[in-house]
RNA sequence: GGGCGAUUAGCUCAGUUGGUUAGAGCGCUCGCCUCACACGCGAGAGGUCACUGGUUCGAGUCCAGUAUCGCCCA
């Protein structure tokens, strides 16, 4: 036990023991019984770790700390999401590279020495992934550095990366399996399309983002006058394919059925009607363009019209003019081909003034607006052949299914279930998973190839799972050989990779070693932590996957965990620079407070930043190195607690590991944390003070003040190493052999009771009057008393006698003096003379 | 526009079947080197529980509405 203790250096120095002598392994030999699992995120690699990372951890730590304890094997795997976009921005900017897939192989290839983001060298995909896989391995090493230094107890052994061999294989295997159920599916179709990164994206991935923009009031021609729309965008009129207004709508019923002509492009096209047509939105008819957003689909699928699309993937308008085009309609669409949507927006608009068809001005708006929530331009919708998986988007027994499997889940918090229901009977299309990507999971798909060297979509060659992962654009299909790649009769790989989240929405079945004994004594896991802003994506992508494959549910419980504010009260964000770095943090005030800040966020709640949580978090570790300090110094004893204060003290620690033992069964560590900590400063400020005197002395007495000091600290060190686990090893370890976080924990049976713990209020009450007249008197709390006076009902000042000693010991008392009198108990100080 | 959540001391937050005088910590003020602890100890000041109505013997707590803030979805 050293002189003057320190929190200092406590990290370092506990990580590397519990490194070394595998204090978190996971018994791979244990049964599902006694296993308790944990499907953690794997955190983005992208350079530096966020602060709501650490924080939403180390409440998860607490929880698998607390399962550990109580004898349960904990299966607490990390995993890294180093796969997909993330990446290659970041790789793209860090070596000033980009991909080209039509590049070969550079084995001598060595990225730029001043890498210039604004002028990227373009590289082959083998390269490209080659950077990709480097740099990640850089940030995952500093990664684990900081969340060992954080103290997770996660067994590091158990690791994956979502682009390793095993996740490929994984991803692979579980795609292969859908594919045979009929669970997945390619198809050509309109297809929301970020033309900067050039990919599909799913619903999943969309946000709306609020953006000016300006009605334009166009006269289309019909047979008995102009008919008049309003649109944001004129630059799609040669894609028009109909004009809709409501069914009821009066003004527009004797249009139903007529065809009208697009001014200045000359396309007939019909007037329809169809109930999605807003009559309170413009003029209450729009024009039907392939395809200007989703509900331009439901339309044009709905009613079956032509389609006449202009926008290529790289978001200008294609070289030819669509069909239908009147011949001086396909003149003007020459001179637009090429363009971008915003050239074409005024190409449009100045043949519109000329032909006279553009009535008055545009009227400015501010209206939403469709984004990649990684993509800073509006997403298009283009035509493309994708894949999809089932979830229930176009499927109503499916969605009902999976709405169930939600309510099977446990929700911490419960109110967090809304957020899944809603985004469920939201779903309006299957899960789109192909991506015109090139870091991620491809496609373990080979497509048989005609005499005319046009792809079999229908029936495409698969391998045999023995052999994944496949990288179907360097491997060659069953029975085919690499000369036949790309010629008419042989075959052609998938060049698309899978959506990141196709991959970690199999985290269970990555971390698991799905098809190992490992899976069947860890899965269905017991719980999933993860944030609030991550079930549509997520959880719900987990959730479709294991009732898919498993028809179970993935995990049984999970926690969500709120974000980290700002002072501001806005989310902490890396781009506002307002983000201190976790490592920062932990060198100033200690892993333990940083915990302690973090494990005070109750489930689900954003928390302010705070360090002065973490002062208070740092002084309760101090306070638990010097009140260890003082028991041990006095000595241990095993002696039995037979003083009533004592067993008053023990009797309420019963309370406190009763109440503390509830609330992390129910997954709440805020409160269990905040039960330790009651008691812990009423036993150092009250029990340990009063009680100070007679565990110096000598005798029976003295005895059972040790044995009951003894016993609080080792219940306090149980109670306590969840939320400050190097602190509490530190301490355990001057008096105990073993690590605290392989003891038990503490159990209310195992403690001595019997006693009445109303004592412990009352000897608050007391020696905080003494304190106080001391405190006023602007005393030295050494002064000297001549006479307390306690006035009561007889059950309080019985509880004063029990315990008279050691309250007069404490307080300098000389003379103690009862009187009956009404509740609640007065206490009088005089003062002795100066 | 729909859904969810929040609003309690200067700040961060407790207040779980409605029940005396609404709590804690931080910060602030004052005092104390008390033999575990000055990275400490003690004391004190500080609140119209967002607002309006209702239910009730009794409302921070339940109900309805309003306002503000945040998030999710359209």
């Amino acid at each position: 036990m050293p002189e003057k203790p320190t929190l200092d250096g406590l990290e370092a120095r506990w990580a590397a023991v519990w490194a070394e002598q595998g204090t978190y392994a996971f018994d791979r030999a244990a049964t599902r019984e006694t296993v308790f699992s944990i499907d953690t995120p794997p955190p983005t690699v992208s350079g530096s770790l966020h602060m709501g990372t650490v924080f939403g951890y180390a409440q998860v730590d607490c929880v698998a700390r607390y399962r550990r304890m109580t004898g349960r094997d904990v299966f607490y795997p990390m995993g890294w999401d180093d796969n997909g976009l993330p990446t290659e921005r970041r790789v793209q900017n860090f070596y000033g590279v980009r991909c080209e897939p039509s590049l070969a192989y550079d084995p001598a290839f060595a990225p730029p020495a001043k890498p210039d983001p604004k002028d990227q060298v373009p590289i082959s995909r083998p390269n490209f992934v080659a950077l990709c896989e480097e740099l990640t391995q850089t940030d995952e090493q500093a990664f684990e550095e900081t969340f060992r230094t954080l103290g997770l107890s996660v067994d590091w052994s158990l690791g994956y990366t979502t682009i390793g061999a095993h996740a490929r294989a994984v991803s692979q295997r579980a795609f292969l399996r859908d594919l045979a159920r009929g669970d997945a599916y390619t198809a050509e179709a309109p297809t929301m399309w970020d033309i900067t990164f050039r990919t599909a994206v799913a619903q999943a991935e969309l946000e709306d983002r609020e953006r000016p923009g300006a009605y334009h009031r166009i006269g289309f021609h019909g047979p008995d006058g102009d008919v008049f729309i309003e649109t944001t965008r004129p630059e799609l009129l040669p894609a028009c394919v109909a004009l809709v207004a409501h069914p009821d709508d009066a003004r527009y019923q004797p249009l139903f059925g007529q065809t009208v002509t697009t001014p200045v492009f000359g396309a007939q096209v019909p007037v329809r009607a169809h109930p999605l047509a807003d009559p309170g939105k413009g003029s209450g008819i729009a024009m039907i363009c392939t395809f200007g957003d989703v509900t331009d689909v439901v339309w044009w699928r709905e009613l079956a019209l032509d389609t006449r699309p202009i926008l290529g993937r790289d978001g200008r308008l294609l070289p030819d003019a669509p069909a239908g085009l009147s011949d001086d309609g396909a003149k003007a669409y020459a001179d637009l081909a090429g363009k971008t949507v915003f050239a074409a927006r005024e190409g449009v608009v100045g043949l519109l003034r000329e032909s006279g068809d553009l009535v008055g001005e545009p009227r400015p708006i501010t209206h939403p607006v469709k984004f990649f929530e990684k993509g800073d331009r509006p997403l298009e919708i283009v035509t493309s052949r994708q894949w999809y998986l089932r979830n229930g988007g176009r499927d109503t027994d499916v969605r009902a299914r999976l709405v169930g499997r939600g309510a099977e889940l446990s929700w911490s918090p419960p109110y967090m279930q809304a957020r899944y229901d809603n985004w469920v009977g939201g779903l309006n299309s299957d899960w789109l998973i192909s991506r015109q990507r090139f870091f991620g999971v491809p496609f373990p798909l080979w497509y048989r190839l005609d005499e005319a060297g046009e792809r079999d979509y229908a029936s495409p060659l698969v391998p045999d799972e023995a052999a994944l992962p496949v990288d179907p654009t360097t491997d060659c299909p069953p029975g085919y050989a690499p000369e036949q790649r790309g010629v008419p009769g042989g075959f052609d790989g998938d060049p698309d990779i899978m959506d990141t989240w196709a991959t970690s929405s199999l985290t269970p079945q990555i971390a698991g070693r799905w098809g190992t004994d490992l899976f069947d004594r860890v899965f269905p896991m017991d719980v999933r932590p993860q944030g609030h802003d991550i079930i549509r994506t997520w959880l719900f992508a987990t959730m479709v996957r294991a009732d898919a494959e498993f028809g179970s549910v993935p995990w049984h419980q999970t926690m969500i965990n709120g974000w980290i504010l700002d002072p501001d009260r806005k989310k902490m964000s890396k781009s506002k620079g307002n983000v201190t770095t976790p490592i920062d943090l932990f060198r100033e005030h200690g892993s333990d407070a940083v915990r302690y800040w973090a494990a005070s966020g109750r489930p689900g709640t954003d928390t302010a930043f705070d360090t002065g949580q973490m002062k208070v978090g740092r002084r309760l570790a101090m306070k638990l190195l010097n009140v260890s300090r003082f028991v041990l110094g006095i000595g241990v004893s095993d002696a039995a607690v037979t003083e009533p204060l004592d067993l008053a003290l023990t009797t309420a620690l019963a309370g406190v590991v009763d109440r503390a033992t509830k609330a992390f069964e129910g997954y709440d560590y805020t409160r269990a944390l905040e039960a330790a900590e009651e008691f812990f400063w009423a036993f150092c400020d009250d029990y340990v003070e009063v009680v100070k005197v007679r565990a110096y002395d000598t005798g029976a007495a003295t005895e059972s003040a040790r044995a009951a000091l003894t016993t609080a600290l080792s219940t306090l060190l149980r109670l306590f190493a969840p939320f400050l686990p190097f602190v509490t090893e530190e301490v355990w370890s001057w008096w105990q052999t073993g690590s605290v976080h392989r003891q038990p924990w503490p159990s209310a049976t195992g403690l001595p009771t019997g006693g009445d713990p109303a004592m412990l209020a009352t000897v608050a009450t007391v020696v905080s009057a003494v304190r106080k007249a001391k405190s006023e008197a602007k005393l030295s709390q050494r002064a000297a008393v001549d006479t307390l006076t306690l006035t009561g009902p007889s059950s309080e000042l019985d509880r004063v006698r029990a315990m008279a000693g050691d309250v007069a010991a404490a307080g300098s008392v000389t003379s103690v003096a009862y009187a009956d009198g009404p509740a609640p108990l007065a206490v009088a100080v005089t003062l002795a003379a100066p």
